[in-house]
DNA sequence: CGTATATTTGAACCTCCTCAATAGCTGTGG
DNA sequence: CCACAGCTATTGAGGAGGTTCAAATATACG
């Protein structure tokens, strides 16, 4: 199951056999994690890096207040803590939203990578750069648009990001985050996300149950969120 | 005037003479952007990436409705767009708020450094992993701390980053930014930029007059925005 | 000295929050 | 098989924080 992580670097640029060779040795034991546990704790110095094989997990950070503000969501196919190879510290955590099934790859053999694998090393190098931009997109959603289309927004990508990774039936895929959780990655209260998400299904964006999103109009959708899929990179070309 | 950027090199690693050299050597051109100007334009492809040498920037994004956010503040030695060597498209712009000196590095001189100088390369992929945690800082702010901390927590850390490349004077730094643009930055209205300003010049936390800023009480400041430097990583360890 | 830019102020309004209670769902043990 | 616990979703009401609009007041510049 290391495919969804090849997907995602093969939706990007050319990955010859060698380089998706290398990238699967990378990748040795297994590991699961039930939903609510760490996969990574803040404040951590981990010798490892953490593919995510399948579930949802969410990057998050703690206030002294108990505040908690979700960073960033992951899915299969993500390398979760890829930046700590070389940040070394973990300034946030990252947590099992649901079950989840992981790989580790040692950072030592990432450093060969860097050191043996000029290509590679600038498609793992992207990978990070791609979640610096979707964090961008997230600042700006959370500064400059209203919490209905932040919501909208949220769906969108999450849609185009399971999709890529082959885990979307039409625009039908499973996002299991409860109202409580999708709160702390919005930045708003519970109480406000459950009057949003009635709006959005009142006005037939989508429908939204025991964790099945399926949008009933994209392309309405992504106008109210005023969505542009450009951000996540999803082109093919030499890097 | 290079050396800020080895500066920012150095606090997190030893550099050696030829790497130091060598990164020297991948800045030709010195350019200059007036205050207001483009640096780098949303939506282009550039084929260099951009040091600014001195001055103040912004990357931000435009909403279809003509809302702006500032996604974030870069100052003398940021290499402001290193991360469009690999994400090839700019999805977001860059630009000048003030009078800026800038040199540029051709991508294709980086892709030489990613083929030959593993540990530089590291360096060059760290700036961009610190961009990245700035923003998680940054949505942390926005989604889960109320303006008047939100700002307090902005000043926090460009004090640290002007502090890091020579240019505080005690717990004084310039820092020149209209109220506008940091009502862009914290994702709210001018008018309450204004108001939340005087609160903090109320409670004796900074003058800020005429574009410097200084902290009269450093150690209450960072109290009242949950102030912790570890996400600047401003640690030196090898990479 | 006039024009443009940046800051400051006031008032009405609205988004979103907090607090608190209700209702539904799922799994567990007696 | 029911009772209960625990989690998740939903609802209502009052209140705080932040917005919008509009105008007044600096401040800078040629």
């Amino acid at each position: 199951m290391i495919d969804a992580l090849i997907s995602n670097l093969q939706a990007r640029d050319a990955i010859s056999v060698e380089e998706e060779q290398i990238t699967r040795s990378l990748f040795k034991q297994e590991v699961r994690f039930s939903a609510g546990e760490d996969v990574v704790r803040q404040g951590s110095r981990p010798g490892i890096s953490t593919l995510l094989l399948n579930g949802l997990a969410a990057r998050y950070k703690l206030l002294e207040d108990g505040k908690r503000q979700i960073t960033g969501l992951h899915i299969g196919g993500d390398f979760v803590d890829l930046h700590a190879f070389l940040l070394k510290h973990m300034d946030h955590g990252v947590l099992a939203l649901t079950d989840c099934e992981v790989m580790v790859a040692p950072h030592r053999s990432l450093q060969t990578v860097t050191e043996s694998q000029p290509h590679l090393t600038r498609m793992f190098w992207l990978l990070t750069l791609i979640d610096g931009s979707i964090h961008r997109e997230w600042i700006t959603a959370m500064g400059r648009r209203e919490v209905k289309a932040h919501m909208a927004h949220l769906i969108c990508e999450m849609f185009y990001r399971y999709r890529a990774v082959g885990l979307a039936q039409g625009t039908t895929f499973r996002f299991p985050i409860t109202q409580a959780t999708l709160a702390d990655v919005l930045g708003v209260s519970t109480v406000h996300v459950n009057k949003t998400l009635q709006a959005l299904r009142a006005d037939n964006f989508v429908i939204w149950r025991d964790g099945v999103i399926q949008i009933s109009n994209l392309e309405e959708l992504e106008q109210l969120a005023q969505f542009d899929p450009t951000y996540l990179h999803f082109n093919r070309e030499p890097r």
